[in-house]
DNA sequence: CATGCCCATGCAAAAACCGCATCGGTTCAT
DNA sequence: ATGAACCGATGCGGTTTTTGCATGGGCATG
């Protein structure tokens, strides 16, 4: 008694399909580009280790026992599977198919990311996406330790590691309260906000939006009375429409629709200050990445 | 250049499995039965067949790519696929599933057959039956082509070819309809019908029928009136629902519910004159026949 | 810098496989 | 009835493949 139970090989199954389907050895061998012997022999040594007779073969004719017909079945479906592994597996790693987990940040999620995926579908539909929103402090962090392979993120990113490309530069808008005289302007000026009441950016929780709207004012000499800091976009603008003051936000978040908060251009220098990166490690082996970078590039040039 | 594009075999996604698991080739070695070197090449040979690779190995580490964590779920059910293929074969060579083409006549499809296949989901619930209504005529021409394995089938089977069972003997009962005075009586004699008018089977179409009822009457010196012959016990109550005349049926049809259609039971000698065997032919190599007979024999015996 | 761990590689022995020749059994035509 | 043709199984020698042992070389640890 062995006590290891042998196991078959693909090479037994190719070739017992092959007799199977001719019903006759010498063929059967031709299409498998040998001799008969040997392909008896390895229908004999697959027969062995099932402990079934799979074909019944008189020296006149040959047939499938019972128990052939179904292994017939199954012996396909594994050349099947076998041959389905094998491409999927080359088309992975030639990057044409796979997946790649992407942070968002909440803002790039109302503007940059939906036109990514209508991109993805039509140019890219093999590359699966897991979308993950965190704020870009997070996306550093999970970019590290390889939870997430591409981040969609503020600046600055200046981690040796990572790679980086500006995919898209937003307008700011100003969101104003209901019955604020501004709205009777069609444009804004950021030096209409002097001495005014605005809903800013709280430095920890949304340091770059804090940092640059710091920036463009101080650039400008102009000194809003920063009324409450927030991190988070809808609720900055559920403030502004409570009447709490205005508030300077990506042109994007006019999709948030709030009742009684109306928006209007606001014109900065640069014009589109609100930039948006990606970012990856340099060393990231996912073999999509290429592909994906190239779906990123074709999203940032639309811009 | 070879021109053949190489195949994989199972020993080396077996291999690949164990490493992958193990995420150390000498474990996975150990795990192989085997020593670490071989365990080496066959990966290698794996990757190279692919034109892929699966693992990222440093002397201090093993890693799967991308492509690897594909090919592991890949490769997981492909033996997952073939150990299952290889029990299905064995359970079917061993009789303990398959298929039972089973041939059977419309009567034996009211009381017969019913009891069998509530057997079989107790008995043998791995054994598939493909039912084929046919009559005994048609059942022997199938069984000697081996369009169905085994029939139900009314006697004599004579096939020298053929192995019988005799699996039921049902009463006769009297259908007569609405207004027949005999409908009083609680139970009726042969003697009652003679020179009454009676729908009788066809020598043709039913012919074991029409021997079996003639030799009876003849036996007890009864004559009946044959008013109409006909080969399908359905048709038969149709006409006596009708008024046409009585029908003498097996009890089993007593389940047909026709309307103003009644039945009385009818004393003969044997007391179950309609007889059903089964029938198959001795050198089929079915592996299922064995546990279908014994079936059989079950049900026969609990009648 | 020495040690330990781990995978890759060189090499010889063992095993598996293949092809050739041939056997035994069956069918078909003469 | 007999011989030819066909077909799968088997014996056998040569070749290829695989295995195990010994060892090399890279890398982390202390």
């Amino acid at each position: 008694m062995t006590g290891l139970s042998a196991q078959f090989e693909l090479h037994q199954i190719r070739c017992f399909v092959a007799a199977a389907e001719e019903l006759h050895f010498g063929r059967a061998a031709a299409r498998m580009n040998m001799t008969q012997p040997p392909l008896s022999r390895q229908i004999q040594l697959l027969e062995h280790v099932l402990g079934v007779k799979l074909l019944d073969r008189t020296s006149r004719a040959v047939k499938l026992t019972p128990a052939g017909r179904v292994f017939l079945l199954e012996a396909r479906r594994i050349l099947r599977l076998a041959e389905s592994a094998a491409l999927a597996t080359r088309r992975i790693a030639a990057g044409e198919a796979g997946t790649i987990a992407l942070g968002f940040t909440a803002a790039s999620g109302y503007s940059f990311l939906p036109r990514l995926l209508l991109l993805r579908a039509s140019h890219a539909p093999n590359i699966d996406l897991a979308l993950r929103e965190m704020v870009s402090g997070e996306q550093v962090e999970s970019l590290l330790t390889g939870r997430i392979d591409v981040g969609l993120l503020r600046p600055p990113v200046d981690r040796t590691e990572f790679s980086t490309l500006r995919v898209a530069g937003e307008r700011l808008v100003a969101a104003l309260p209901y019955g604020d005289e501004r709205l009777e302007q069609a444009s804004l000026r950021l030096s209409d906000f002097d001495g005014r009441r605005l809903v800013m950016y709280a430095p920890e929780g949304a340091r770059y939006f804090h940092d640059m709207l710091a920036g463009l004012f101080e650039a400008e000499g102009v000194s809003p009375i920063a009324v409450q800091s927030l991190s988070q976009i809808h609720s900055m603008l559920a403030l502004v429409r409570a009447g709490i003051g205005a508030a300077l936000v990506p042109e994007a978040a006019q999709s948030l629709h709030f009742d009684d908060v109306h928006f209007r251009p606001v014109t900065t220098s640069p014009d589109a200050p609100v930039e948006l990166f990606a970012a990856w490690r340099t060393d990231n082996d996912n073999p999509a990445l290429a592909s994906f970078l190239d779906l990123l590039r074709t999203a940032g040039a639309a811009d």
